[in-house]
DNA sequence: GATGAATGAGCCTTCATTCAT
DNA sequence: AATGAATGAAGGCTCATTCAT
């Protein structure tokens, strides 16, 4: 009895487990418009109506994988030891972390990117939930830059919002718009050295803006 | 008068242009997979075939309007008179025209959202021709690279492709994303300070990275 | 009367052969090309979709129409008791009952008819399918010819294959060509007595044709 | 002057024969359903507008089209000299002649295949047309008949109608059903020795039939 | 006589979602 | 918890036909 409760328990999680990596895959590779109900439940092995059972629709499902990727992210950041250098070394260390982190889980990208077309009808909706999930995101960059003021390190004018905007911008965006950069500029960006490249060049962008 | 009557009907280039128009503003608000040709032709006031009669199809409109998006910006980049001011100074500018330009014209942005979304799949097809359009983006960044290293207002160890890359990042990352960012960071970024202020910003990165 | 309210809904059986018995009419009263997929559905009393859910596509519907119809023939065929007489008798009751099998299940006519008129378009994509279920269509015949042979009641010199084709022809041709014949030969072809005389004549040929 | 409007008329007439040309291949080759207008102008290379200039509508054209197949062949069979030979060996030589027709000419056939689909609406609504172009089939075989009731080569007791629909029957159904039965018998019947083979055995068939 | 532009109706197919078990 | 059957509303695209010159 114990183990029938258990193993359902188990599956249950299991199921939606894998409901929602196959939406995230699916959506980060279609977009919300493109993405497929059908197609989700094909990659996740699962009958179709499951997922509605569990998610209610293609648009909460889509809210749910969103939230999902935002708080891994967050998660990973947070986990970073950065009180032990300066306030300089530690965004540094903050955008190379991100760069790394978004390399490996692009779907972030673009999921947001689907999400930004919608102008943002998702995230609006569940304004307060988001904002809970990203709220250390101006958290650890507002202490990096307080911190700054006192080692010295970096200089003093900065505003949060405009570090977070300006990392995220250099590092997302041409992760993001590999594809048509690759034709406009007729410069192949998926290889592994233009990868490195390109992370040495915003790190060199940011650190030459925030040193004092 | 008679001419206003005969330009309404029977106008093959003030008809394709209606229908582009429409296209522009539908692509952009909901992307290619979201997009529908019912509400284009609804917008451009024409019969849906018209489209077809004109264009053959969803994809290859796509194409269009996102040929003639692309255009328009690198034709106005490439009237700029940059040359009667230093290297360090025509950067700068070419970062503010690009900026007010995309916040009036935010459609290229949203359409090449889209497209990588879909990876590149429409521009892929297209390669010599995109490639053609986009030629004096690099060309451009490029010459003033060279200028600089002989007026000595740039620093010499920069790359023509990062420094587009890094500018249209910093640029288009906060007016495409601006409705995720608002939620995130819970901080209006669409009001008109809020943009001069971003404006300011990134004219300040990018001057403290390319500075000698 | 509960099972009578359980065979309504939710029987795939049922619902298959209802679609089938739709297509059937449609397909033969238009051909392939002529048919609605809307009017198949509105005649099954089924939701359009699910002619796609069950049938994938209208081409495979129409294959699924055509093998149905062809294996409905050949049962009967393979049904009768030919060895209890002459091959010559065999024979002559073979074409006696193809014809009445043809006036009363006119449909093969018209989808073959379509179907030729695609080239064996659908036919070709299913070949061995197709040979698999008309394969004792030539048996029959070449077993025919053998026992003539045995009981010296038939011709020796006959092929099999064009004794399959002349009867399908001289059957099938006046069913099929019904209404253009009546009006370039001005002569009712449809009335009873018509028909009977056509059905010996039919026997009369083949008879004078085959006898030793 | 003379020479324009000479030149327009002769323009004219050939503007419709390449209209009407495109249309046999067209309709032959899908039916009438299946044909497209749009492909009939581009095979003859006019504008589509014309046809509707000339014909009025698809159908029209269709009738046109039907009208001038049956009159080539009547046209042949009437060119036939019949009366030098016995009305035995004129009826088997029409059938030579038919085939061979029909081989080199199997548009008719599929038109025919397409109108028998329609359930003859279009022959319908042109009734004494077509009755007109059609009466010497039937008047030819009557007269052969009774040619052959007076030199005492044929069996008395035929009927023109029904030697008319045999004949047909023998010769149409193999050809049009040619892809059909190659896959229902395999065995390929568009062979050159095939098709040899194929009118012997009609004439054979045709011949012990009608012999007295 | 000839052409390009324009239209409305309709067609096959797909999609997110719900029903019934 | 899980599944197969069923649905209504589009969606992209095509077709025969007509308009205007």
């Amino acid at each position: 009895m114990a183990e029938q409760v258990k193993k359902n328990t188990r599956n249950t999680t299991e199921t939606k487990r894998k409901i929602l990596n196959a939406a995230k895959k699916e959506f980060m590779y279609h977009g919300f418009d493109g993405a497929r109900v059908d197609e989700i439940a094909a990659r996740a092995q699962v009958n179709k109506q499951l997922i509605y059972y569990y998610f209610e629709s293609k648009d909460n499902l889509f809210v749910e994988t969103l939230k999902q990727s935002y708080k891994k992210l967050r998660k990973a950041e947070q986990a970073l030891d950065l009180d032990t250098m300066s306030a300089y070394e530690a965004i540094l260390k903050f955008v190379e972390h991100d760069w790394n982190f978004y390399v490996k889980n692009p779907e972030l990208i673009f999921l947001l990117s689907s999400e930004n077309l919608l102008k943002g009808r998702h995230i609006k909706e569940h304004k307060e939930e988001f904002w809970e999930i990203n709220a250390s995101w101006f958290g650890l960059m507002h202490h990096l830059l307080e911190k700054g003021r006192e080692d010295k390190t970096i200089r003093e004018d900065l505003d949060a919002v405009q570090l977070c905007i300006s990392i995220a911008g250099l590092i997302i965006f041409s992760i993001m718009n590999e594809s048509t950069l690759s034709y406009s500029l007729m410069s192949d960006l998926s290889s592994k050295e233009a990868k490195s490249k390109r992370l040495e060049s915003i790190k060199q962008t940011i650190g030459c803006w925030i040193k004092p």
